[in-house]
DNA sequence: GTTTGCATGTAAACCGTTACATGATTGG
DNA sequence: CCAATCATGTAACGGTTTACATGCAAAC
């Protein structure tokens, strides 16, 4: 459909490139995440939890990896911290060429990638099963999002009215989270109307 | 979480475990396809631009390769449309054990997953920039989401009043339409309105 | 005394993207 | 002559998920 400049690529003269050539959306949000103070792989899981798992999420075993391949390659460094009474923590903090990735990145448009729903997918074919079986999923679908939404209002109680020595951060971090709940209310209603439209014929 | 049954896990006699057991969504879109009629790899690809590729989509090598695994499992089975003029087609169509899978998948629930969203992703992480870069990315985002929802009509008007004799399965495809569309229209409003937050302040 | 929370990881399988490869025909 | 359409694939890499593995302390 879209078709336009496929290749403003031309070879760059500097090879230091110890390549971080793909998209590695992960890394990124790792050294975003430790912009902001040093953390250690588990923090990074609850901050998951906490704050960013309606766009983006990960298990302990990639955020373990992806911290050490982010040390191998000077974006962040580590120091164990000891304690009593609890396991020790792996502690990372930011290096100047890891601020300096991050700032890159940021400043990059996001690449274009074709989206994936696996739900919709499902109710695109459900012309050839049961209105009853479309129905389960649309219902099922309900529940998620509810389930979600409220998440939502759980986390803006939780940690969204705590004082913060950086605003910015955080005005920015509710403009997603207004965003991305009027995206999930829209999605509610459709399912809703979906159902009642599906209902109608029976 | 559970720790109950997990010696049902004995060696199972019968290996007639071809097993399908994670996801792949792509096996079963395309056995949904091949359901209404025996296609090539080629025109599975162009179902995908021209009918699907809002929901899901997927490059040739992936399709082809696909296919092959399915004919392994016996899910599909396939012939040679020999041709003058043009390349041979290789053209796929449903077993019977195909028709069983996918009906299997359509009546089985949508397993969650976390969702990725990278443009979301990295609105949250912009209050560690400029607002003008910010306001690039939302602009560029304003700019796809159009041509979205171009490209949506655009299908619509070409390929979605054509005469069907499977009225039901053209009405999930316009439900699941209208649904795509009405959350791509929240999130270019909401992209509007994000500018419109960003640029009162400078 | 069992579950939850803290804390860190490894290995393998699986899914998806990018790059590469080929070759005839039709239309501008 | 160049680009697009038709048509089919292979190879390599990279990113994600799942399963497995460990162990102490506090709380119920």
């Amino acid at each position: 459909m879209s078709n336009k400049l496929d290749s403003a690529r031309q070879l760059s003269v500097d090879d230091q490139d110890e390549k971080m050539p793909t998209r590695n959306t992960l890394r990124y949000i790792i050294l975003g995440l430790l912009a902001a103070h040093p953390m250690s792989g588990y923090d990074i899981k609850r901050a998951f939890d906490r704050s960013l798992a309606t766009y983006w999420n990960a298990g302990n075993s990639q955020i373990y990896t992806t911290l050490k391949t982010l040390a191998e390659r000077g974006l962040v460094s580590s120091e164990v911290v000891y304690q009593e009474d609890r396991p020790n923590r792996r502690v990372y903090r930011l290096t100047p060429a890891g601020r300096a990735a991050f700032d890159a990145w940021l400043s990059e448009p996001v690449p274009p990638r074709f989206t994936k729903d696996e739900f919709l997918t499902k109710l695109f074919f459900c012309g050839q099963t049961s209105d009853e079986a479309a129905l389960r999923h649309l219902e099922a679908h309900l529940e998620a999002l509810r389930a979600q939404l409220a998440d939502m209002e759980w986390a803006l109680r939780e940690y969204g009215d705590r004082p913060t020595r950086r605003p910015r951060l955080l005005e920015y971090q509710m403009l997603v989270r207004d965003y991305k709940q009027a995206i999930l209310q829209t999605d509610l209603a459709m399912t809703e109307q979906a159902i009642a439209r599906i209902r109608a014929r029976l």
